[in-house]
DNA sequence: TAAATTCCGATAAAAATAATCGTATTTTTG
DNA sequence: CAAAAATACGATTATTTTTATCGGAATTTA
C-alpha cells in the first residue's frame, strides 16, 4: 500500500542512466547490466515507454533507446500513467462504480477523492530529474 | 500501487460508523451489516485496532466496541500503521538494506525519501473526520 | 547471411491482499 | 447454572497483483 512498483522504480533508474549516456543509443542489456535490473523486464518495461512515446528506439544491431525529452521534463505521474495504467487511492476515483460503500451513497467518495488529487499533485510536481541524487550520501 | 488497502479503506467506515453511534456499544457484526462489509474480515481488522489502542472492546453479550479518541484527532497516517505494519514506498524507506540500486551508492535513495515524506504528511494531516461528507453528492 | 537487437504474446512464479473457518473465551441474562 | 451473544485468536485458503521468464518473430547493421 502506498508504495512505487517495481516497473516505476526501475524505469526511474533507467531514464536516468539514458539521460546520462545521451550522446548514444542504450541498449536494455547494457542498462540491465549497469543497474543490475533483471533484462527481460525493464527490456518490456522500456517497450511500453517507447509505446508511450517517452523513448524513441531503433531496432537492429546498433539498436537501443533515446529519450524523447529530458528528464527534467517527465514527471513521476507521467512515468505512473504510462507504465501502470493509472492506479487509484480506491476504486472508484479512476471509474464509474461505487467502490467503497456498499449503500446508497459513498460517505466517504468526496474526500477520499481530494486526497487522491494531494497525492497525484505530488507526483505531478515532481520529475525524473528531481529524483537524482546530486551528492551521493 | 498507490493505493488503500481494503483493511483501511474498512476502518475508515467502520470508525465513523462507530463514532456515528458513540452513545452505545458497536457490535462487529452490526458495522458489517450496516455497511455491507465482510464480517470476519471486519471483525479481526476492529480487533487489531482495539490492540493497538484505537478501540476498547468489550467482551460478551453486549459487547462490541468504542472508541478511545474522537475520529477528528485519528490521522489515516495512524490508521494505515495500525493495520499495516507500515509500508513505504520503497523498500530501503523503512529498513537496512539497499532496495532500489544494486550498485555501491543508491543514485536515488535520498530523493526518494523527500518524496516519501511529502506522501506521509499527507496522510498526517488528514484525520478519519476530514474523510466524512458533510453533504451527500 | 549472421549477429545484435527490439518487439510481442504468453505464461509462470512469487508476493501481497483479502477472505474464511474453527474454536476458545468472556459476559450477560433468564 | 446454562444458553446465547459477543470478542479473541490462530490457521488456512482464495484471489489478485506484481514480478519475472520464455520462445520466437521482425528489424537492422555489417
Ligand atoms: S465509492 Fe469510492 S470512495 Fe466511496
Ligand atoms: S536504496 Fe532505496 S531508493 Fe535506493
Amino acid at each position: 500500500m502506498i508504495k512505487l512498483s517495481k516497473k516505476v522504480e526501475y524505469a526511474i533508474l533507467a531514464l536516468q542512466y539514458i539521460a546520462e549516456n545521451s550522446s548514444k543509443t542504450n541498449t536494455a542489456k547494457e542498462i540491465a547490466g549497469k543497474l543490475s535490473l533483471p533484462y527481460d523486464f525493464l527490456s518490456k518495461l522500456l517497450q511500453t515507454l517507447m509505446k508511450k512515446g517517452l523513448l524513441v528506439s531503433q531496432l537492429g544491431v546498433k539498436g537501443g533507446y533515446k529519450l524523447v525529452k529530458q528528464i527534467s521534463e517527465i514527471t513521476v505521474e507521467e512515468l505512473m500513467n504510462a507504465l501502470d495504467e493509472r492506479s487509484s487511492i480506491v476504486d472508484c476515483a479512476d471509474g464509474d462504480s461505487n467502490c467503497c460503500s456498499r449503500t446508497e451513497i459513498c460517505d466517504i467518495r468526496s474526500p477520499i477523492m481530494t486526497l487522491q488529487e494531494q497525492i497525484n499533485n505530488i507526483f505531478k510536481n515532481t520529475t525524473i530529474a528531481n529524483l537524482k541524487n546530486n551528492i551521493n550520501i
